[in-house]
DNA sequence: GAGATTATGTCAGCCATATTGACATATTTT
DNA sequence: AAAATATGTCAATATGGCTGACATAATCTC
């Protein structure tokens, strides 16, 4: 029986190098992995309450952040930001548009697009649900160095897939995106 | 119509200062709250391919690898970590250990306790499931100062509920935790 | 030792959010 | 006119959460 048992800890032992094949065990950087977790486990949890009140659940706000941060916003994109189908975008947007949360209009240019826009209401409660957030991520970073805010977004941007990060970059920091 | 927009951009107007009440726009970390979103993102979804050929979820992955991580876990460990209910643990646990991934074991103190332990097999999937998201760190950190690891190993932690923060590190540091 | 508490498991049902596939509509592009 | 695009919708299904109730075995307390 003892002997189908793992046993991860002789497996790091101080020093040792694999003989054979790519080392599996932990290594640099197994830390963040854990860290990651508990942080965004504890981060997302901020807003819970707030939504229920409300009815919404963690897909109304992650719609409502996106729509409110970068007013005019497609369908379209929001679906690629997302990673979502637009069946499950669907009835989340739906709610929040019947709710008064957020209007569409169509596009100037072409007038197929759904422009997406958070109304008075819906901008309000974006600000509620980033409140505890930003309060947190504040709270975090006062007691590290004064670097650190530069170091960790330099991190979790680096944490985005390559194909993708120049396009996060731009739309976080608010370099109006060029749209072909 | 258009009255009824929020005009978020308007609201950041640099170096507006708020008149009265506190400032809800955008501010000082709210950078953070995108990039967790998109780094999480893209982390999370690295296992998933290898995940499907098992035809499990990323609730499998999240108990898998803290058996393998802390052998010997109890199940009530487990649900402190995942935060979520045993009856939703219940499921995945027993699909985990009907595959032969994990094995239990009566605590040897207390034999109501049903001590937790990766299988050989188990421990190999861990391992493989842990391998990209490792890489896709180490990279993001190669990039970056030598002191970014640890700045970003604090930050993270840093952003762990306080009243948990000395417990995860000690689980992450495996600074072997007492047991009251 | 009897009774309370604890650790765990399980049954049943509900809800939120994701999926795939098919099809409809309006609009723009070719 | 035909093809492609942006969006919406219907239907069915899966995952992974939840609550509530109840069962078993073991330990603790008096």
């Amino acid at each position: 029986m003892a002997d189908i048992i793992s046993h991860p800890r002789s497996r790091i032992a101080a020093g040792r190098e694999p003989a054979d094949g790519p080392d599996l065990s932990h290594g640099a950087g197994d830390d963040i992995i854990e860290l990651l977790f508990f942080a965004y486990r504890d981060f997302i949890s901020d807003p819970d309450q707030i939504l229920a009140d409300f009815g919404f659940g963690r897909a109304h706000h992650r719609v409502l952040h996106f729509v409110d941060r970068h007013p005019g916003m497609r369908v379209a994109d929001l679906l690629d930001i997302l990673k979502i189908t637009k069946q499950s975008l669907g009835r989340v947007l739906k709610q929040l548009i019947d709710g008064g949360f957020i209007v569409q209009k169509p596009g100037a240019m072409d007038r197929r697009e759904r422009l997406l826009f958070a109304t008075c209401k819906g901008a309000e409660l974006a600000a509620r649900l980033r409140e505890p957030q930003s309060r947190r991520i504040r709270a975090a970073l006062a007691g590290l160095s004064p670097e650190a805010h530069r170091q960790v977004a330099d991190f979790l941007l680096a944490m985005v897939n390559e194909s993708e990060r120049q396009d996060v970059a731009d739309r976080v920091y608010e370099n109006e995106r060029p749209r072909p």
